[in-house]
DNA sequence: AAATATTTTTAGATTCGCCTAAATTTAAAA
DNA sequence: TTTTAAATTTAGGCGAATCTAAAAATATTT
């Protein structure tokens, strides 16, 4: 097992986050995500395509291989028991959570990590709603996402928010939304993106993203 | 209120700990502690002096200025307390708890290190009796002897071990003593210096002065 | 006090991660 | 299909932290 650097693992999880959404990387999108210079990148890429951790052809773009996932997976699932422990232990705010997980994350034992996930009681996912990888990678089938990520017609059930200030409380308690209860999009805007909700005996009502993006719901994916 | 480099904090808080025994400490001494080489220690302490940290002429040794002890105490106060929750939360053994402690004390957040020793009950004391410096710089008083030289009815706390022979260690886990576990002596016995020994919960019973030779304690002296 | 040994510093390289500026490749537009 | 624009890589440098080897200062012996 081998050792990386602060910046090894900057880039490694850079990437893995940029592979969910377009499946080859670009040398300029990493550089936007990792704050650095394209130049930059491509030294970078160089070396870790020599630590073979990634597939990388000069102008053709990044993607991890087998290896560098596996690592990625690692790091991310630091980061994400340290939020956890950050929020729940350490009562920080949600938003507050990421930057110093971000410091965390790189200390690199193995035993710490295990011992840690396992006095937060394995918990599957971070306070964002993300979802832990356990110590072999594998993470929670993400049933829990963001409101505004619920398909049309698909009934959820609220399980948290990403928000905890005050307005964002008082505004659910004014739709009587909490935990636990069970809302479905009937509509979604595309002009500001807000939603159109449908509720148990109550009339349907529209949210804003906003808010929808601070609430999270899970559901049972349709295969 | 500037921040330090890994390598910065590493020389800082290594010439602190020699200043314990030397009033000045020798750049020799200096790279014998961090492992590394007296040209790189003359390099790093060129540019600490920059920094006005510590007193440095050439030749003449070098000593942490009030600045430079202020940010050393800052360190140790992280170091003890990642190695307090290690040991009390994580369940690290004692002797494990100083590698990871020393990754996790270059995180830089104060808002993280005061949240988490109010989150581990302002300890005093790390899991190696060594006293941990509070948010102002502050430490306790320590008075570490060995369990021999535990004045009679005065609580004490075990704070390491002299000698680390399986054999002492199974004595130790038979009468339920291990690092932080609180004692009393009640009785000495000249004939043979045996003590008796109160712990909470369990009855009295005697430890003789071979074993208590090797036990380290530490307690408030009552001014 | 002179000679020798030890400690410490200086000089000059090396690696890592980053930068700017210029060259090159690929993509898009005319 | 040229031309132009955008993305990417190469070339050359820089600061941090380290190293080795050689020079200088201090300590120790004789």
């Amino acid at each position: 097992m081998v050792n990386y650097s602060t910046s090894e693992e900057d880039y490694i999880k850079a990437i893995y986050h940029l592979q969910s959404h377009q499946q080859t990387v670009s040398t300029n999108a990493l550089a936007a995500e990792i704050k650095t210079k394209p130049a930059s990148v491509t030294d970078m890429l160089k070396k870790l395509k020599a630590k073979k951790l990634l597939h990388y052809q000069p102008y053709q773009g990044v993607k991890l291989n087998a290896e560098g996932l596996r690592i990625a997976l690692d790091i991310v699932r630091r980061h994400r028991l340290w939020e956890y422990f950050l929020a729940e232990k350490l009562k920080f705010g949600w938003n507050e959570v990421h930057e110093v997980a971000e410091e965390l994350e790189h200390v690199g034992s193995k035993k710490l990590i295990d011992r840690l996930d396992e006095y937060l009681g394995f918990p599957r996912f971070d306070p964002h709603g993300d979802p832990i990888p356990d110590h072999t990678g594998k993470m929670a089938i993400k049933t829990q996402v963001r409101l505004t990520e619920l398909p049309l017609n698909i009934t959820a059930k609220v399980c948290g928010v990403a928000d905890q200030s005050t307005q964002l409380l008082e505004l659910l308690k004014h739709r009587s939304i909490s935990i636990g209860t069970n809302v479905e999009i009937k509509k979604k805007f595309g002009f500001d993106h807000s939603l159109e909700i449908k509720m148990r005996n109550t009339p349907v009502f529209t949210i804003s993203e906003h808010a929808a993006q601070n609430i999270f719901v899970n559901y049972e994916p349709e295969n």
